[in-house]
RNA sequence: GCCUCUGUAGCUCAGUGGACAGAGCAGCGGUCUUCUAAACCGUUGGUCGCAGGUUCGAGUCCUGCCAGGGGCGCCA
């Protein structure tokens, strides 16, 4: 697709170049200022402020802006050039340009809005990433979507994508995870056994107990923990890749922490930085101050490798192999961003939680002591989510209770049961990264007729309805002649060109929440038009109804496009 | 204490340094004999947390405060 403002851009700065060769505005170099949607339309499609040259020009931006307006190319997509003070340059789209667009539309299809800037590029997204020890949480549903409609939104942008999810299965915690189900199987099997208060405790570790007596009696008993660690952690991604998939998000690959052990990629990447001198054998850290040695003295430990990542800005060194000879969370997690930048991804996209900004801090430390450039690499940090609910005692929001158990809406599981895959998506796909998020459960459910989910849905059910009605008629569109459209349809066309720009943008800033919004806006304004622009009506003639049936097939792939990049359904009823 | 995010309408939130700050809910008043009204039309509502600064221009950038979230582990 042609993105307009860019080559209103290009035309500009021809413009400038014309008239400082003609000597009518002084050489300088042209900055590149962009060219965007004003917010009125009296002000036009497209606006270019020529106010940001006035300086480098010593001229008023008036006369720039009429310099510009005066040298301007003719193109195809331009009905006139309008100059505003202080120093504007006001482009208003052709009303038959527009009404030619209605067939590029429908011609791209599920194409509408694809750009190039991607073309012959990778991307990858790491995403989710949950540990295999339990349910998809409403914590990790948000990276989900956030990382499911980035990966979408980078694929309309032209690239070819990856989506990959990365887990820990070689620390402590899926040790506790084995032993955990051990001592569930062993009570399922009538022994009277207790979980120590570092256990997992959760009531899905009992169905697990449960379905492996079921399938292998006692069979197991003397297995050692080791197995059960095996079958929880195939267990629960069984459930993990199946909880996603009901909010239709797929991975392309696992990365597993296990195998940066076999194949020795951790080792290799500690030598790495030992070898550029960044790394030390010590009891405590060397900037440690009288507290931190009498803490460390305190717990007797042995000394353990510590990576100096303050020669990289960090706050403190930080711990790679603990006293005990196992390395931390840590260098895994350097030693597997090491490999994803070998692999050469031209953007490496992370959705992580706020909650982890310290340690990607660390990571990035450590891609630099291994002498790599982490800059393909993009964090997009996600704030934390809670479900919550009016709580009318206190008079003010409550966060629902964080158990595991069933009905109490702390799964992805629960969410959508109570919701739809669709409103989850939409909810937690409409608000920035940066801000917090309550997922207000009760409204989700209650107000789900007032919710925006279906508000845009709705748009493209009401172009489906308008379809089934005309094919019951025998009506169709064939032939159709444009120039019957009026100004609402045109303006409608309008705002759907933007598309590209918003999938750039989304893109450029890692948030994809833009395109919910966007959707919003295109909604808006198609329910008035929709009103107002009858099809198969007795008062509207042959000519007209041609014309504005082909409009709506525009309109519904504009809307089946931006649900789709939302990963949401597209409806032809509700 | 240090790092980081947030503070915009009664509520939930948008807002690439550009023109008069927007939307949805909630409130008030209207609209279905013709493609499903999960919709539409009208209307009320703002010292953009506070104070400085940069700029032709600041909700947006910088500094300092105030308030709230998250992080600062030989956990993952």
């Amino acid at each position: 697709m042609k993105q307009l403002n860019r080559e209103f851009e290009i035309a500009i700065k021809k413009a400038l170049a014309g008239a400082q060769n003609r000597g009518d505005l002084p050489v300088f170099d042209i900055p590149r200022i962009p060219a965007s949607p004003p917010k009125r339309s009296s002000q036009g499609d497209l606006s270019y402020p020529a106010m940001a040259l006035a300086k480098a020009a010593r001229m008023s931006p008036l006369e720039i802006a009429k310099l510009i307006a005066a040298g301007l190319p003719k193109l195809d997509f331009v009905e006139t050039i309008e100059v505003a003070p202080p120093g504007f340059v006001n482009c208003f789209l052709s009303r038959d340009y527009l009404r030619r667009q209605v067939d590029t539309i429908i011609a791209a299809g599920e194409g509408f809005g694809r750009l190039e800037i991607g073309a012959c590029k990778t991307a990858q997204v790491e995403f989710v990433s949950a540990n295999p020890s339990g349910p998809i949480t409403i914590g990790h549903t948000r990276g989900a979507v956030v990382g499911d409609a980035m990966a979408r939104l980078l694929e309309a942008a032209g690239y070819t994508v990856q989506r990959e999810y990365y887990y820990n299965n070689a620390g402590n915690q899926m040790i506790l995870l084995g032993k955990s189900l051990e001592l569930r199987y062993r009570q399922q099997l009538g022994e009277s056994v207790d979980l120590a208060p570092d256990h997992y405790h959760g009531d899905y570790l009992v169905e697990v107990a449960a379905a492996l007596v079921a399938e292998h009696g006692e069979g197991l008993r003397d297995k050692g923990w080791e197995t059960f660690k095996q079958a929880a952690e195939s267990r629960m991604f069984d459930w993990i890749k199946r909880s996603l998939a009901s909010i239709d998000i797929k991975h392309d690959a696992f990365y597993n922490e296990t195998s940066l052990f076999e194949d020795e990629r951790i080792w290799q990447a500690l030598a790495a930085m030992r070898g550029n001198g960044h790394i030390y054998e010590a009891a405590y850290w060397e900037g440690a101050d009288a507290a931190e040695i009498a803490d460390v003295k305190a717990k007797d430990y042995l000394p353990a490798t510590w990576f100096r990542s303050t020669s990289f800005g960090d706050e403190k060194d930080r711990v790679m192999v603990k006293s005990d000879g196992a390395p931390t969370y840590t260098l895994p997690d350097i030693a597997y961003h090491a490999h994803k930048l070998e692999r050469g991804f031209d953007i490496a996209v992370n959705v992580l939680g706020s909650d982890h900004f310290s340690q990607a801090q660390v990571v990035r430390c450590g891609l630099m002591a291994l002498g790599l450039d982490p800059t393909p690499i993009h964090v997009i940090f996600n704030q934390m989510v809670r479900a919550v609910r009016w709580s009318a005692e206190l008079g003010e929001y409550e966060a629902v209770k964080q158990s595991k158990r069933a009905g109490d809406f702390d799964t992805l599981d629960d969410l959508v049961e109570m919701t739809s895959a669709d409103a989850v998506r939409y909810h937690m796909l409409a608000r920035s990264p940066n801000s917090q998020l309550d997922f207000d459960v009760d409204k989700v459910v209650r107000q789900s007729n007032e919710n925006p989910v279906y508000y845009i849905q709705n748009a493209y059910v009401r172009c489906a309805g308008i379809f089934r009605e005309a094919e019951e008629r025998g009506f169709s569109d064939a032939g159709a002649d444009l120039s019957e459209l009026g100004e609402d349809e045109l303006c409608f066309i309008r705002k759907a060109l933007e598309l590209g720009n918003v999938i750039e943008q989304a893109v450029a800033s890692f948030e994809p929440h833009k395109i919910a919004f966007f959707a919003h806006e295109l909604a808006a304004l198609f329910h008035p038009i929709y009103d107002r622009v009858r099809v198969l009506h007795s008062e509207v003639p042959a000519g007209a109804a041609k014309a504005r049936l082909r409009f709506y097939r525009a309109a519904a792939v504009v809307f089946q496009r931006l649900l789709r990049l939302m990963g949401m359904s597209a409806p032809e009823r509700m």
